[in-house]
DNA sequence: CGACGTCTTGAAGAGTCTCAACCATGGTGG
DNA sequence: CCACCATGGTTGAGACTCTTCAAGACGTCG
């Protein structure tokens, strides 16, 4: 897609020509005879780039910055003043008015598509779009040195439900669930969390009171980010928004499948399948077999049934040969059996 | 918090004279005698803005500023050439390389301040923070203009688990349901949206094939939005994400809810409550009665369960009068007296 | 060693699903 | 106009899964 450029500028010869020069280089050209005409053209198109002279009728150079400006669509437009005013005072109001460049006529053809291209360049780095291959991981990095490490012991409760949500965590090391309560006490997981991983940012994204709660498995380390933090690099650095809309979207995938399966599978494939959940977030170990350490009741809320169903059918799979237990530890014999478990 | 300005000059008396200028005015500054230098504090202090001399010993002013743009945590930091090279070539390849503004000395503080608070205003609106009040439906709004509207029959697939996704939708008017299927064929509703709603998001947002299914209940119109104009609004539009995460949060809150019901309320409560959930979304009268149209099946897969068990339940709702029933028309009495049923 | 918490096992019962028959409705074609 | 069929909705009975309550086993730690 060609970007397109406004010139307005009143002077018949330099506007035409200018317009020529820029068709020619492959750019699509929108002209204006003065500052009025612009300022519509301008909302019109939005044009990538917008070229203004400074003295003209109607409505001056100043004048069409200013409304510009004024209007979010328009504003981030980067806009080029090309005017005969050459003298200092007139260069630094222009700037002050926030011009993103200014040039002196007359300018040779060069200067004008480098001064083009420059700003282009500017604008895509700075909205993030296309450099940012390696660089998600260096904003991250960043986003999360805005917060402090704390050790957290074993069970501990982070929040609750119902608190004000005030942080964004980062687990460095450990175990984190997310878990609901029920009317009656009994809980269900819908969240497993380990190294490396985000939580507690649902919350934030939608402005709410926390609708779960969180505690560790297992003694952790995890990072504190403050709230105005984490939702001024969300709504400001594309590599940050980026990465939380593609947890939030993973997120509703997985509690859908969820959902399914506590809709119309049995406890038995649900078990079978928070056992794999489990090994694939907690295990150490990464061949066929691996062991885990979780309590029945853990298990169960991530079931969403009863521990003493979950003992049963850890019995079954005991007796099938799938898994092996020592003490509360579950030794999975073969990942692969346990996937292909039916109903 | 006050702004942190860089200044990178080997001039000593222009270098702390500028400083001590700044340190009154309230920003907190940090000085370099030459590039090199400038550099190192640069990515240490991640400054608001670096003021940079041009001509200097060891790493001159256009080394240091291709170095800054050349990494991605200093390239949006705004950078103002201060020099005595006041040659028009000299301004040209300054702005050529990237800078925002190009203040020739000898300057007086005015132009100074004028100059720094011009590029902080600049970035500020770029950024989008703050200026986006009634912005968003006008965004929004633009958005939808991308798509093209479309009616769409009783009873149509949108979409199904598996494909590609290549729009956003939108619905204009009509009633619409996404869905997942069991291996055996049995379904479950996860959403239902209405006229006003967007759809369709999640997939586009993590960037993988569809894991459900989409069909209307009712005749619709609805805009198909391409997915490339969705993804660039998306990325570069403070309004648009922040719009899609809140959807994308809300979701996912709505979904815990489901999932808490499903693991733990009896298919009683599951039913009225899914009753309550076509009332609020598809009944058009809004007094503590209302009547709506719903298949037992869409019931059914609603709820999570066999459509008999739902006639059975709305036939107890009936005899305990909560509900009427006419044709496949269920008139529901009392909201209220709905909303309260226990267990 | 005993006390406590966690895990396992047992038996009874409730809740829900399945299969099957039946009913109501509306559209179709002779 | 009516018999016919197709569809969606309702009702019944038996089967099955899972929960609940209760008691016993195991392991750990003071």
């Amino acid at each position: 897609m060609n970007k397109k450029v406004l010139i307005i500028e009143d002077n018949d010869d330099i506007r035409e020509s200018t317009a020529e020069v820029l068709d020619l280089a492959g750019y699509e050209t929108f002209t204006a005879k003065h500052g009025k005409v612009g300022v519509d053209l301008a909302l019109k198109h939005l044009p990538d780039i917008i070229l203004c002279d400074i003295m003209m009728p109607e409505l001056d150079g100043y004048g069409v910055l200013y409304l510009l400006n004024k209007n979010p669509k328009t504003a981030s437009i980067p806009f080029i003043f090309i005017t005969a005013k050459s003298e200092r005072a007139d260069m630094r109001k222009g700037m002050e008015m926030g011009a993103d460049d200014y040039l002196t006529k007359p300018f040779d053809d060069v200067e004008l598509f480098k001064a083009i291209e420059s700003r282009f360049r500017k604008k895509q780095q700075t909205s993030g779009f296309g450099t940012n291959a390696g660089n998600t991981e260096a904003v991250l990095e960043e986003l999360r040195k805005k917060g402090r490490s704390k050790p957290i012991g074993n069970k501990q409760i982070i929040y609750v439900e119902g608190d004000e949500p005030t942080h964004l965590y980062f687990i460095i090391k450990g175990q984190v669930k997310t878990y609901k309560r029920f009317k009656d006490g009994r809980e269900l997981s819908s969240n497993l969390y380990h190294d490396g991983d985000f939580f507690g940012y649902e919350s934030l994204c939608n402005g709410e009171l926390y609708s779960d709660n969180a505690a560790t498995l297992i003694e952790s380390e995890i990072i504190q980010i403050p709230k105005i933090d984490f939702m001024e690099y969300l709504l400001n650095h594309q590599a940050v928004s980026k990465t939380f809309i593609g947890l939030l979207s993973g997120n509703i995938r997985d509690k859908g499948k969820q959902m399914l399966q506590l809709a119309y599978s049995s406890v038995r494939k649900r078990v079978a399948e928070a056992l794999l959940q489990v090994a694939t977030k907690f295990s150490n170990d990464t061949s066929d077999g691996c062991t885990i350490r979780i309590s029945r009741d853990d298990l169960a809320a991530l079931v969403g049934t009863a521990s003493e169903t979950v003992s049963r059918m850890l019995a079954d799979f005991k007796d099938e040969k799938l898994i092996d237990k020592t003490g509360n530890a579950i030794n999975i014999l073969s990942l692969e059996r346990l996937k292909n478990i039916k109903q």
